[in-house]
DNA sequence: TTGTACGCGTTATCAA
DNA sequence: TTGATAACGCGTACAA
């Protein structure tokens, strides 16, 4: 049973393909009458419009493709959901890719959102990432793309993100107007941009009101468990120091590690230790004690990306010349218990 | 500047279209000279191929739609990361959309997808759905679908799901087999199924077990807000028993309120009360003491229903005859700290 | 007011 | 071994 077609509608009323194409959308130089009998044609045959063959006609596809590290993550299936609604609205459809982190998926995908001909790109980079030319390409074919979270500096391209730097600086400044003093950092890998950042906050928060860096106070969760880090780095932390009473990690799945630590070897927080973590998940507002946490705007930060995107788009199809832009989302502070 | 085409190939070479389109796809009936030639200048001009032309040519898009409540949930982020994997090992692309749990919205969506003509379809139903018509339209309009979860009964289609009865009675029957005697349901809404079936799961494990039913200990969790249902339930609960030792709750969130409640009333886990959830989140193994839960093949379930779909669709395409399949996945237990 | 003709980019058929 | 032609379904300039 194939789909029903404009000249399936047009044989059924005797008249012509055009005229029913006319019809359906409204346009002025087609009699009432053929009009009516038209639309009322089509409803009872049910029939849907080709989207394909609309596509292909009008060299757009009203699909917008993103490519973002892993869908199972907090963060992002915020940012997708920020994405999938301002697309809706819009009228745009969305096709999610995962990179996985890693490089080469990144490129796989970003040619095939290339050949389904999407309208346009978001992308949050790969940790691999640190090589631009497969994104670069898709630029000089000017495609529109934005990158958004995860951005790489050197391409010339719209991009929306947090300052990483500040918010970390704002975080750990807090911590010190409270008092603390001796503040160890768990922060992410070494590479990463936002990991990095996060640490140069925190470092330049402890300079900024006379706390001398002790990188001992440092430590560095770089592989994918988390909890498993916060929990492991905590023992040795409490091991090696003795008089540590901070602690600001890089997310706050290490916090929750930490804060299990804490919890079975009678740690008290804020008392003994405070914690302040990093993109507010869900789960901060419930553990006991509650965890103190940067807030990012992540849905936020899909929506803006998705109309930064559309806006793009509009203005190629106008032929407006191109300005980039650059959009930094501000982060607030979650202050809980734990601080 | 506008994407290359086969035309742009030919026009290069001086060869027909045709011939450059037979030498991409490696045909037999063109000379390894040609072949190489346009490889060569395909890749010169950094062609790639318009997947919206052949989608209308070849009367497929390789796409598949996927219609959930909301991304934003532990469950269903999970699922879609099996879906995407999966449909891109088979080279689909994935287009997901949100109902919300509007019954509205999940008819609009259909809709959409059914425009945009995907391959077929995977749905999880929204919580007001339970009427079929819209679904229905699409099966008869053969367009291969398939239903995960939050499926409906009463639909002529695959469908892939866990068995929340059979899960529900497993946990409880557990709780008995330790000891446990007065066990509290903390069940979710009225309507849905998997609420339902969870609870009459309940239900019989006490009766097989000559455990007396007794509806003051079912609480019932109908807002969104989980956590906080678990939280108030629990000292509604505590003030109206004294001896409930054990409580089952519908999803691991509303543990997550009740083990607050425990933990700010020094009420001991599991000592004075167990506590068994369902869905087994990422947090039940990270909070303390862990949180014995059901564990939701969601992964799973996500590439079971993608693969099942996609046959369905090469089915179609050979015009072998529909069968429809029900596949219903194994839970299990993760028995922790908390029974 | 209606319809003819063409093109979007590709593939399949058939003839050369 | 190659290419002309038609077709997928739709939209639009232009002719009738």
């Amino acid at each position: 049973m194939k789909p029903i077609t404009l000249k399936d509608i047009a044989h059924e009323l005797n008249i012509s393909v055009t005229t029913v194409s006319k019809a359906l959308k409204g346009y002025s130089d087609v009699s009432r009458v053929t009009k009516k009998a038209v639309k009322k044609m089509a409803k009872k045959l049910n029939y849907t419009p080709n989207s394909v063959a609309v596509n292909l006609r009008t060299q757009e596809t009203k699909t917008i493709g993103v490519i973002i590290p892993a869908i199972v993550h907090h963060f992002f299936s915020n940012v997708i959901d920020g994405i999938i609604k301002e697309a809706k609205k819009q009228g745009y459809l969305v096709i999610t890719l995962q990179s996985n982190e890693k490089l080469e998926f990144e490129k796989k995908q970003l040619k095939l959102l290339q050949q389904h001909r999407v309208d346009g790109i978001l992308i949050s980079l790969s940790n691999e990432t640190y090589q631009f030319d497969h994104i670069n390409a898709i630029l000089q074919k000017n495609i529109p793309l934005v990158m958004f979270d995860k951005i790489g500096k050197l391409v010339n391209c719209s991009k929306i993100l947090i300052d990483d730097k500040q918010a970390a600086y704002e975080a750990v400044s807090y911590l010190i107007d409270k008092g603390y003093k001796k503040i160890a950092h768990f922060r992410g890998a070494l590479k990463p941009q936002n990991s990095i950042d996060r640490f140069l906050g925190y470092k330049k928060a402890l300079q900024d009101n006379g706390i001398e860096y002790d990188q001992s106070l440092v430590y560095i969760c770089d592989n994918n468990d988390d909890f498993n880090n916060g929990y492991k780095y905590a023992k040795k932390m409490f091991e090696q120091h003795k008089n540590v009473d901070a602690v600001f990690t890089v997310t706050d799945v290490v916090a929750y590690g930490i804060l299990k630590y804490c919890n079975e070897n009678n740690i008290k927080i804020p008392d003994d230790i405070a914690i302040f973590g990093f993109s507010n998940w869900f789960m901060s507002s419930i553990v006991t004690p509650k965890i103190s946490s940067v807030i990012q705007p992540s849905f936020e930060m899909g929506k803006k990306a998705t109309k930064l995107l559309i806006k793009e788009i509009k203005n190629k199809k106008s032929k407006t010349p191109v300005t980039f832009k650059k959009v930094v989302l501000p982060t607030s502070l979650a202050i809980r218990e734990s601080t």
